[in-house]
DNA sequence: AGCGCAACGGAAAAGCTTTTCCGTACGAGC
DNA sequence: GCTCGTACGGAAAAGCTTTTCCGTTGCGCT
């Protein structure tokens, strides 16, 4: 007797057929009441909805998107680890989704190809509505391998060779404008740059825009004030002592990445230097973590990445509805210039 | 004739019916050269498999679980926004997972009670084999309502107030233990304490495991040099300020996070206190990114996030095939010290 | 040459929902 | 009172795969 309930044995979902067993109709007349279709008495209804209630059914999903040829699932694959940057952007794309009602297929990060070919067969297989590529650089990198099946795939905070993909980048020529043109306001006339490796599209993005915000406010940058390194703030301490031991004079840093600008501000604390009275700093991602707890707290380049994320899957969305090709294009998402205490003068 | 290519129309997905066709078979003979099964003339068997690459036929894998009644799909829910913890965690998740094939829906997270009922209504309907449930406080919470559902479900880095739930937490009193122990084995005999908010239950059981390794190897915790405040860097400064400045003689601090110790780190460079010389500092985490930067580099407790998150899965796992009830409990996962430079003594 | 068995492959049901198409029954109008 | 129209709800097919159950073919043996 005891052996019934000893095995919590797993219930079995109930399905439509014991809505209407219950209800006393036929299971297209559930559908019909639970879907607000068809021609039904309002009593019918109420009492299909009731029993529905009663019985906790939920449709299942898996013979829904089978009849209706559409999954309401999207893929998200990332050739880099997750971290600090598929964070905020993951945010974003949820948030875009969620109402949409789409849930999300999160694969593991990856950069073999051979990987995420597989990744990619599987999101194929579950018959997902559409993918997004994201990555941890952005660098064109090599189109998602769809293998012979057509479906809309995004890359967000990634960019394919393919010119015809539909790709969101932050505006980092954007970003490194914002910089500069922040020390021109405040009356910073010789700009030093410590920035990450040269490799990365972004470096020598952020780098153009900063000359062309502080041409256009009559200063030049001066290239040996531009230092390239790693994204560490190894590299920040390094880089800033380096900058004061050349002896060039120079009021203003921008800095490729929080990190950087942490390391810088820990070095010119340790040398005397007074930030923002005798140098201001600026510095990019608005890593809040790092940024907030800098001393001082830090002026940084929001490159908005939950808003990327968004606009993601807004087009997305998008692709999937209107059901036509990648009409596309790269969208280059605004940053956004975020004012803490390491430029002074916070009143815009 | 422009109109047929004009708009990209999205292809139909090619079906096992389609392989039976081009192979001149019915679609029960193509279920069964692909899966193995029946019995096949090897050279039927080939033909077959041929032209199933050849069109590259991926099974719907719709179709499959609606079959099998097993959809091969978990889903992960969090009550806290994605952060530091869920990372890791979801990297040891999906590390467990991916060998056995298993695809994980990521829930948006949320700490609204109302919402994280959608969410799972949601994953019922996808009709998942299981469901992962994570938090950033390892404080109990209320169990996940199912609504009448019967599924398995882990807690990692999360508790059920249902003791019968299965949970995965990190061992915390073992965490704040294996910092006492490095202490006493260094020669340290007055330890600090600086750690986050009594309110979390980490903060408790950390306390606990230090006082008891220092009781261990004849030490007592100096409740005067235990500051409770906040998780932050911020923090960490303020904290060691005082500790200094009530003049009561310590040589070694633990900290709650390796923020705070960052904090009290930089805290301790301002004031020419040597560290590891005059001051022994060991954080918790191990978040790299900050432990490894801050100077000199944090010895800390790392909590296996990842191993947790591995754990978890793999138990899932077992729940989901044993499909026993949750015959479960709670387990605790061991941390690990990480010792960098901050204590000397790198030799263990 | 005929019988039986093994090997092979086809037909069909099941799994669950939606939707279209019909049939029935009722009310209204002549 | 009869017919037509409409409102309601049922039956069945479709969507794709797997698996069970059978039927057929061909071979070997006598």
């Amino acid at each position: 007797m005891a052996s019934e309930q000893h095995n919590a044995q797993r219930r079995t979902p109930v399905t439509i057929h014991d809505v209407a067993r219950d209800a006393g109709v036929s299971v297209g007349t559930v559908s019909k009441a639970l879907n607000d279709r068809g021609q039904l008495r309002p009593d019918t209804r109420a009492r299909v909805r009731a029993t529905a209630a009663i019985l906790g059914f939920l449709p299942n999903e898996l013979a829904q998107s089978l009849h209706r040829k559409r999954s309401f699932t999207v893929g998200i694959i990332t050739s880099d680890r997750f971290g600090r940057f598929s964070i905020p952007l993951l945010e974003g794309i949820e948030d875009a989704l969620d109402p949409a009602r789409i849930a999300v297929f999160l694969c593991k990060p990856t950069d073999d190809l051979e990987l995420e070919r597989r990744h990619v067969d599987s999101l194929l297989a579950k018959r997902v509505d559409g993918i997004i590529v994201t990555s941890r650089r952005t660098d064109p990198r090599r189109p998602l391998d769809l293998g012979g099946a057509s479906l809309p795939v995004v890359y967000a905070y990634a960019q394919s060779e393919d010119p015809a993909a539909a790709c969101l980048l932050p505006d980092d020529e954007g970003g490194g404008a914002l910089a500069g043109a922040h020390f021109a306001r405040l009356g910073r006339r010789r700009i030093a740059h410590i920035t990450g490796p040269e490799r990365f599209a972004a470096v020598r993005e952020r780098r153009v825009g900063l000359a062309r915000a502080l041409a256009d406010a009559g200063l030049v940058l001066d290239d040996q004030l531009v230092l390239s390194g790693s994204w560490s703030e190894e590299w920040g301490r390094e880089a800033a002592e380096r900058l004061l031991d050349i002896g060039r004079p120079f009021d203003a840093i921008f800095c490729g990445s929080d990190q950087i600008a942490r390391g810088v501000a820990d070095t010119l604390r340790d040398r005397g230097v007074h930030v923002p009275e005798d140098l201001a700093i600026v510095g990019y991602d608005n890593w809040e973590i790092v940024a907030a707890a800098t001393r001082p707290p830090l002026t940084t380049i929001d490159p908005c990445l939950d808003e990327l994320g968004r606009l993601a899957a807004t087009r997305l969305l998008g692709m999937i509805d209107a059901n036509d090709g990648q009409r596309a294009a790269a969208t280059r998402v605004p940053c956004r210039l975020v004012v803490r205490a390491s430029c002074g003068g916070g009143a815009e």
